[in-house]
RNA sequence: AGGCACGUACGUCAAUGGUAGACGGCUUCCCUUACAAGGAAGAGGUUGGGGGUUCGAAUCCCUCCGUGCCUACCA
């Protein structure tokens, strides 16, 4: 499981993701696989420690009034008291975890592994700490990773300065905006190539407001198209200036402090101020001295903090950095070579996770907070730095036990990046690791594919040698009505617990199931469909029970070879076969739309509208017989398959109706000794397809249909009575249809059914076609209008007509028949062939009336 | 700025290059002995526009329009 933030509750994504995740287990589980669901939950290091602040500050108190031990003491007083609403939730949704093994990220067998990690890396030279341009949050007064800022339009102002030269009463003018990092200016740039400039190249800048002077370098970075081709560097407080400064070897003035406001560096005049007062003082003093060329409108794109959304700063600090590109190579390899991870859907988010990978940058991974994992290096009185996996290791490592530890703590995704093996035991060479390592699959939200995903891969790869997972799915999002994202500051989120409450955790479950990998309007008319498909089944239960006295579920009922069988037992036999074969296709290619879809037109269609119908003759007779008995235990044994069917996707109510069923309920054969529950029974895997009694139960369903139709058109009430004469020419089917006129009796509300050879129907009826050959009429004395029945018959024949021009033209291309498969070119005769026949008996029926 | 998706019935979504489907909604009829949260029968589409490839295109290619997402160091 993605370990959801212990400060979390559950929102759509989860119920969606956990949905998934839980059909897979659950069927899976079914089919006698050992299955391993672990759950647990992330320390969510941020926003974890900015929750309690927020508590404290209501005492009046900050973190610093407690201190960092009582502080995080508290934290986690709060975690055990009131975090994890999720896993209550969780339970609430039907997840069928494995509560036994709920891991948290600060567990200490986890932290050990986090330890370990980072020492081996240390001592592999793969993490190291440095100086370097950082983001920084001036609100949280940490540093962030580059995933942990969003990039957001900004329209704001391009200011136009002007430098003055050294020596010359020329000015450079350069374009910005941040007017007030010009105070750490140690630099101006511009293109080697520019020839408006190449003079100026080193020249001197005297710089305004300071008494600096900076030299004119040229860099190729610069674009010559944009502002006027010269730029001020900072090297301190930009990123780009950071590296340009390295290049050219240019000193690093820092003018803004961690909290964003002005240095003593920044001059007398600005020590102090916001970094916005300061840009406004800063413009305005151009101004006074007639350095200010113009300010224009422009839009740009700002950095903030993803969680508190303050403008970012660019700062100088000493961070540790994980270097990547050995661990990102390993990544891309095994994509190569073993298509590991295969996602779902394949596209795009292998191209995705390839050009990130492709792009990756060191990791920043010290944050500056104290609820998270300390990081384990110790520094000596003299500066020493010592990684170790303790503090007793530390100091022996030392000679000395002066030593004191770093104050970081890391990035709450550096332990998540260990969850696929550090919640098996790792280092350790455990049991769980053997035999669940590597993972089947990962179910996931795109957002996380790079913070989280590909950082599992990789360090999958660098410590156990393999992949974490073979295959990763990227679920698609749930959308508000409008097609908006949903979150919480737009107050538009659907809370899936409301939704659990009005229509129950089953339907619900069935509608996130069906969503899978598209993006998805939230429709409440969905789950009401599906909480009326949950009340179908329940009903249909309520049925098979009413009249089950002297049956029971018998799962030998369910052979076809050795009992000569009525039409509808064959055919429901096949269509449970198939729709098991369905389903078991469906989930092996992650297919849950097409799931949800066989499940309801197997339950709702074949088993209540045409199954359970037919079945009501020989269950509902009021005299107690074998026959009876059997028809109303193979009545309830179709039912105990498609609970099981359904069980995956709808845990609750197959579980209760389940148990309610009396009978032979086998477990699957790994769990023969288990409680009895619908859980550990054998999901069905599906029988041979009977075609014949497809075929036949085709044309019944074909009659039963049309003479219904004919009732509606010729508004004949159900107490009206009919006559239906079929006409048959094939003995064999004849006999199909003999053996069920008293089904279609009750199905269609007729008097008499009368099956022929031939059909010798009044001139008075109402006429339709089974096949070309099979004919069905309803006498119609004094009711049938010869015009109309005329015009209804022609409308039939017109869109046969329609169908037929369509296929002729097709074969009529001389390109059709050569080029195409010979298998396509027969359908099409066949069909035409077919049509002709159908075309002309409705000629013959429209003559009649005439 | 680049990159990637998406656009199918009134709505939400399906459909290995081979006659475009489902559910909801809508129309008509029915409280038929499991279920009115139900039953029966229907209507509804030139698959965003245009062009191309192909015997054949919702599907592959190009282009335009519209929508969304991701990445990025343009001061």
């Amino acid at each position: 499981i993605p370990p959801p933030n212990v400060t979390g509750s559950l929102h759509m994504g989860h119920a969606l993701q956990h949905t998934l995740m839980d059909v897979m287990t659950r069927h899976k589980r079914m089919r006698g696989y050992r299955t391993l669901w672990l759950p647990g939950m992330d320390h969510a290091g941020i926003s974890t420690q900015l929750m309690v602040s927020r508590a404290l500050k209501k005492e009046g108190k900050s973190r610093h009034d407690l201190g960092r031990e009582s502080f995080v003491e508290r934290v986690w007083k709060w975690k055990r008291e009131s975090g994890g609403q999720i896993t209550k939730q969780m339970r609430r949704a039907g997840s069928s975890v494995d509560w036994s093994r709920e891991k948290f990220t600060m567990d200490e067998d986890l932290s050990s592994a986090v330890r370990e990690v980072f020492v081996r890396l240390y001592e592999e030279g793969m993490i190291y700490r440095g100086n370097r341009i950082v983001n920084w949050c001036p609100q949280d007064q940490t540093v962030l990773s580059d995933l942990e800022v969003e990039k957001l339009p900004q329209a704001g102002k391009l200011y136009y300065l002007q430098y003055p030269i050294k020596n010359s009463d020329r000015r450079v003018t350069v374009a910005t905006t941040r007017p007030e990092t010009m105070l750490g200016d140690t630099g101006v740039a511009v293109n080697p190539s520019d020839e408006r400039y190449s003079e100026l190249v080193g020249a001197t800048v005297l710089l305004p407001l300071t008494n600096r002077e900076i030299p004119i370098i040229a860099d190729d970075f610069v674009d010559p198209e944009f502002g006027t081709g010269a730029v001020k560097v900072t090297p301190a407080h930009d990123p780009n200036d950071y590296d340009m400064g390295q290049r050219h070897d240019l000193p690093q003035v820092v003018v803004i402090d961690t909290f964003a406001k002005m240095t003593a560096e920044a001059g007398e005049r600005f020590a102090g101020l916001d970094r916005y007062e300061a840009r406004k003082l800063v413009v305005e003093e151009f101004e006074a001295l007639g350095l200010l060329e113009k300010i224009v409108d422009y839009e740009f794109s700002i950095s903030k903090c993803e969680r508190c959304k303050t403008v970012i700063e660019p700062l100088i600090s000493t961070q540790w950095f994980m270097k990547m590109d050995q661990l990102r190579d390993r990544a891309l390899d095994l994509l190569a070579r073993e298509k590991k991870p295969r996602f779902v859907p394949e596209t795009p988010y292998e191209k995705v996770y390839t050009n990130w990978l492709e792009n990756l940058r060191d990791w920043t991974i010290s944050r500056q907070l104290w609820w998270g994992h300390q990081i384990p290096a110790w520094y000596t009185r003299t500066g020493e730095v010592i990684v170790a996996r303790s503090e007793d290791e530390a100091r022996e490592m030392a000679g000395t036990s002066e030593i004191t530890q770093d104050q970081d703590v890391l990035d709450t995704w550096f332990s998540s990046a260990l969850w696929p093996f550090s919640t098996l035991g790792w280092p350790n060479e455990t049991e769980d690791l053997k035999t669940f390592y590597p993972t089947s699959v990962l179910v996931t939200a795109r957002d996380i594919i790079f913070l989280w995903v590909s950082r599992m891969v990789m360090t999958g790869m660098q410590f156990i040698g393999k992949e974490p997972f073979a295959d990763v799915f990227v679920t698609g999002t749930i959308l508000d009505a409008q097609g908006q994202r949903m979150s919480k500051t737009k107050m538009n989120g659907v809370d899936p617990l409301d939704v659990f409450d009005k229509f129950g955790v089953d339907a619900t479950r069935l509608t996130l199931a069906q969503v899978g990998t598209t993006d998805t309007r939230w429709n409440e008319k969905q789950v009401e469909s599906y909480r009326n498909f949950a009340n179908k089944i329940w009903n249909a239960a309520r049925f098979c029970l009413l009249y089950s006295e002297g049956a029971k579920v018998k799962p030998a009922l369910l052979q076809t070879t050795t009992a000569n069988l009525a039409l509808h037992d064959r055919w429901i036999i096949s269509r449970l076969n198939k729709t098991a074969r369905d389903m078991n296709a469906a989930l092996a290619a992650y297919e849950f739309h097409g799931a949800v879809q066989t499940l309801y037109h197997f339950f709702w269609d074949d088993f209540c509208d045409w199954y359970i119908e037919l079945s009501k003759s020989d269950v509902t007779s009021d005299t107690p017989s074998a026959q009876r008995d059997e028809a109303r235990s193979r009545l309830l044994t179709v039912l105990e398959h498609a609970l099981r069917l359904l069980h995956p996707f709808m845990p609750y109510i197959t579980e209760e109706l389940w148990g309610r069923l009396p009978g032979e309920k086998p477990l699957h054969p790994a769990y023969s000794n288990a409680e009895p529950t619908v859980m550990l029974t054998a999901y069905p895997q599906g029988g041979p397809v009977d075609e014949t009694a497809e075929s036949e139960m085709n044309m019944l369903i074909t009659l039963v249909t049309g003479v219904r139709n004919i009732r509606a058109e010729y508004n004949l009430k159900p107490s009206d009575k009919i006559n239906v004469l079929i006409g048959i020419p094939s003995p064999n089917l004849r006999k199909v249809f003999e053996e069920n006129t008293d089904q279609v009796k009750r199905l269609t509300g007729a008097s008499t059914i009368d099956v022929s050879a031939s059909l010798n129907a009044p001139k008075a009826s109402a006429k339709f076609l089974l096949t070309s050959t099979d004919e069905v009429a309803i006498p119609l004395e004094g009711l049938v209008d010869f015009a109309e029945e005329t015009k209804r018959l022609q409308r039939k024949k017109e869109k046969l007509e329609a169908e037929a021009k369509k296929l002729q033209a097709q074969l009529a291309n001389p390109d059709f028949a050569t080029r195409a498969p010979a298998e396509k070119v027969q359908q099409a005769q066949d069909r035409i062939r077919e049509i002709e026949l159908h075309s002309k008996a409705l000629d013959q029926a429209i003559e009649n009336l005439q």
